[in-house]
DNA sequence: GGACGGTGAAACTTCAGGTTGCCTC
DNA sequence: GAAGTTTCACCGTCC
């Protein structure tokens, strides 16, 4: 289309301009902005200028609110926004807060998202408008284009093919100068090539382990063959850089005991097999080997945490801030004398990330402190969504760690692993768990029942009804805690009141 | 005269993302 | 590189 869209301009800024103008013409908008501040701060803006709101959005901006037991400030800010109809969507919100919000675009009760990447590719969230603010983008202390491909990806969420016979993917230039040369690299622009990750260490040493354990190659001929067929080598093509690699990556393997090299074969040892089922980095692997060695069962939680939050698979890790250096460097010292692993010398490149490990861990160790979203949010600004990634993260890295140790006959920590394992999984004290078997009873109710001194399910055989429900705030819930202890209990009707219950011995 | 509050400019700080992977007190 | 946040100087008002 040649033809010039008129957009009223109404705002200084242009990008409400044209999410109002996208309402007036009661069609829907994924506006694409380069950081979560700034997708909740263009949501905010937008929906500062809205003044319509009805019940059908008042309770979606409720229902956003329950995602966590306690509304964190992001939270709220994500509930005055749905209640114009607008929402801001990136990785720190809870999957459940993603999940509304993406249900009610599709359902067009929500009109306008503004968004990180995340929604630019995988998910299928078709707009009418893909409006795309930021080509530029933070990485490691620069600011760079981003690709033609990520542009492409999103200009790509433009049009739902079952509404419109079209869609407007808007790109936004900050002067005129920009306008021409945003033109050429993107409208006109061709994408990149795709170029092969296998030469990335970390995966190089994942897939030869892997390949060597499953038995898909065993001799140095077999292995270079492989790899020579790979689209790696198709685009290099420099097949000796290929094979100082591989023999780099194979030295270290067998180092570290994954693999044995004999009658001309290489051969996966029980550990490195494990590892390769496992699916972790073998260099997270052994330093997990070396580290767990140097375990009692006098291990703190934090050590384990530590250990697994200073891997390759944890990052991104939470950053220490500028701000935050001295607090975390007095809480390190407190804890460090705990570590399994080595504190790099402070001018060592390395030390930044090690620091950074710690933050993390003290996070999870505060999570396993039933610390709520709201104060993870406040303490190390992070939102339930990343936490809860962190979480599923350092649990997988936890079992691995768990699975090395048990190997490694470590009898004496494998208790101890499992047992955190668990605490983090719900985010629980230790006193918590034995609560924690009952369906339906989260970190919570868990707490709540704890305070009430019914500590144990043989407790709960023990509770009144009335009082139970009254604890847990449900009768139907205290019913069914009350079942799962192996009480049975008949109420004469449904509607009855919680004096209704009787007691049925069994 | 001093406490307080509002204002705005300058200085300072920070910055996207589930590729997956396990199923266990 | 730029948006967002914090800091700080400045000014007016009130008691």
């Amino acid at each position: 289309m040649n033809s010039v869209l008129k957009i009223e301009k109404k705002y200084a800024d242009s990008i409400t301009n044209l999410a109002l103008d996208t309402l007036k013409n009661n069609k829907q908008a994924l506006i694409f902005v380069n950081t979560k501040r700034s997708a909740e701060k263009c949501a905010e803006e937008i929906s500062k200028k809205l003044k319509q709101s009805n019940k059908e959005l008042t309770d979606l901006s409720t229902q956003s609110l329950k995602a966590v037991s306690k509304p964190t400030r992001q939270c709220k800010r994500l509930g005055i926004c749905l209640e114009k109809g607008i929402a801001f969507h990136h990785a720190s919100l809870h999957a459940k807060q993603k999940d509304l919000i993406e249900s009610n675009f599709r359902k067009g009760t929500v009109k306008i998202i503004c968004c990180t990447p995340t929604l630019a590719a995988g998910l299928d969230l078709p707009a009418f408008r893909a409006i795309i603010r930021d080509v530029k983008r933070y990485t490691n202390r620069d600011m760079v284009n981003i690709p033609v491909l990520e542009y492409l990806q999103m200009s790509g969420r433009a049009g739902r093919p079952n509404y419109d016979t079209y869609g407007e993917a808007i790109l936004v230039s900050s002067s005129d100068g920009q306008k021409d040369e945003l033109f050429e690299k993107y409208v006109h622009g061709e994408p990149e090539e795709i170029y092969s990750k296998l030469a990335v260490e970390p995966v190089l040493r994942t897939y030869l382990l892997s390949l060597i354990s499953t038995k898909v190659i065993n001799t140095n001929d077999q292995i270079i063959n492989f790899f020579s067929k790979t689209f790696w080598a198709f685009q290099y093509k420099d097949m000796n850089q290929l094979k100082i690699t591989i023999n780099k990556m194979l030295k270290l393997l067998e180092s570290w005991e994954f693999i044995q090299f004999t009658d001309n074969k290489f051969r996966a040892t029980v550990l490195g097999k494990r590892i390769t089922e496992l699916y972790i980095d073998p260099l997270t692997a052994n330093q997990f080997v070396i580290n767990l060695e140097k375990a009692s069962n006098q291990i703190k939680p934090i050590a384990l945490l530590q250990l697994v939050c200073n891997t390759l698979e944890m990052r991104p890790l939470l950053r220490v801030k500028l701000k935050e250096y001295d607090d975390f460097q007095e809480e390190m010292s407190r804890y460090e004398q705990y570590f399994l692993t080595d504190e790099p010398s402070m001018f060592d490149p390395d030390y930044d990330e090690y620091f950074n490990s710690f933050k993390t861990s003290l996070m999870l160790n505060e999570w396993i402190n039933e610390k709520d979203d709201d104060y993870l949010m406040n303490q190390y600004d992070i939102g339930p969504g990343i936490t809860r990634m962190k979480i599923e993260t350092a649990n997988w890295l936890l079992y691995a760690a768990y699975e090395i140790a048990r190997i490694q006959q470590k009898q004496d920590i494998l208790k101890e692993i499992i047992k955190l394992k668990y605490r983090l999984r719900y985010g629980v004290k230790e006193e918590l768990l034995p609560l924690l078997k009952l369906k339906q009873v989260g970190r919570v109710r868990a707490r709540k029942l704890f305070r009430a001194n019914l500590k144990k399910l043989s407790d709960l055989k023990k509770a009144k009804p009335e009082l139970l429900a009254q604890i847990i705030g449900s009768k139907k819930l205290a019913l069914d805690i009350l079942d799962q202890v192996g009480v049975k209990i008949e109420t004469n009707n449904n509607k009855g009141q919680l004096s209704d219950f009787s007691q049925r011995k069994v």
